[in-house]
DNA sequence: TTGCTCCTCACGTCACGTGAGGTGGC
DNA sequence: TTGCTCCTCACGTCACGTGAGGTGGC
């Protein structure tokens, strides 16, 4: 005449463990038992149970579930349907990011917005524009998306593809035209001219880690040849 | 010229632990350690952790991070967006059930759309149409909705009024117009009248459960009111 | 006796948070 | 010596899943 767990599990269309989960959680009493050790649960719990199932279902946890019996209910549920509301629109934020990501408007290898549609970036560039994120605010990152949505330049594609041992003459050469060509980017993005007032932290480590990443990220005769070009 | 793990997690924005658990979940390589055995981490691994609080952000898990340096990328993001759309999805379903519970037409106590706008429900009530709603199929809750949404009759509340130890006559007069009551909505809901067609299993466990449930949810002078209906 | 069910520990999950306890650097 | 940082265990979180090991019922 009385349910044993399993049988109160399936009642109810939850597992063995769920049940004695509730128990633990405080959440639902247990039953008296037989003389053997046997529980013995009846009407009360099993209605006790698809109660909490569906609380869980609309998704309280126990701590909440316990509250509810307590406190103003209305609350407990306002308070839910705000959060679903902020995760609904997080995970929207999130598709469009990714749906960018699958027409190529951003990649995920580089900050959010950043495209590489219009050009091929090198490794040490992808990971110095990363770098840059976390130092520059948002008007130079602005700027900076503006230099790479570019088509890729000559005198930049002789930089990038700098061998390490190049000869005095070739870097002088790569000085001179990819120095045109920041200064021309410059005079246009004046960000990135002088990006010290862009800094979002003024104590100068922003500075020190991009002249560290930059020291590692290049190889000699490119830091040789920006070195020319400052 | 290297930094601490606390350095890099700063630099980087995330915790210690995180630092910790991008090595242990095999995400990060372990820097070399200098001669007192301190880790010293460089340029390379910051932008790691970069990329992978990138990819973390989108909701990717450390399990998927790993397959996306080696399967084709785009799987895993085509994948994430359809788990991403069914999750919107689910949490919209349980806010405009949220809604319904907010404005009277749904409740806690009750499946999915059963409504307590018309009238107050006792106890056992809620507890019979909860156990229903496990027993019975979408057609039979329907029709049952439809009974649960009208006004009370007084021959119902004379019902769920009656006391344990009522006399006979009150017994019989309640059996009379109660039963009166109870044929008129079989004649207009045929589900009510035989409920047998809409079980959901047909091994009897469910008739089973409700006799049992009658039994424990009223009391004898309603049993006897029952059975004298029947 | 065998096969099934019941019971109570108790560890594993996931992405870290949070000490505990010991050592190095200034 | 003191105060700060670094290191490595290792337990806790949350809602259960999944055995392990022992007993009862037929």
């Amino acid at each position: 005449v009385a349910w044993s767990t399993k049988q109160l599990a399936t009642l109810a269309g939850v597992t063995l463990r769920t049940v004695r989960w509730y128990h633990e959680a405080g959440l639902l009493d247990e039953p008296e038992r037989a003389a053997n050790g046997y529980k013995q649960y009846r009407i009360a719990h099993l209605v006790r149970v698809l109660r909490i199932k569906r609380l869980t279902d609309l998704g309280l946890t126990p701590a909440r579930i316990r509250t509810v019996g307590s406190g103003p209910p209305a609350n407990a549920f306002e308070l839910l349907d705000r959060e679903l509301a902020a995760t609904i629109e997080r995970l929207q934020a999130v598709r469009a990011e990714l749906a960018l990501v699958a027409d190529g408007s951003a990649s995920v290898d580089l900050p959010a917005g950043f495209s590489t549609t219009r050009r091929d970036l090198t490794d040490a560039d992808r990971s110095l524009i990363l770098l840059y994120s976390r130092v520059f605010d948002d008007e130079f990152m602005a700027q900076l998306r503006r230099a790479v949505d570019r088509e890729r330049t000559d005198a930049e594609r002789d930089f990038d593809d700098l061998r390490p041992d190049a000869a005095e003459s070739v870097r002088a050469d790569v000085a001179a035209r990819y120095g045109a060509h920041v200064a021309g980017l410059a005079a246009e993005l004046p960000a990135l001219a002088d990006a010290r007032p862009h800094l979002l932290d003024a104590s100068g480590a922003g500075t020190a880690l991009i002249d560290r990443a930059i020291d590692e990220l290049y190889n000699p005769a490119q830091l040789d040849v920006l070195a020319r070009i400052r």
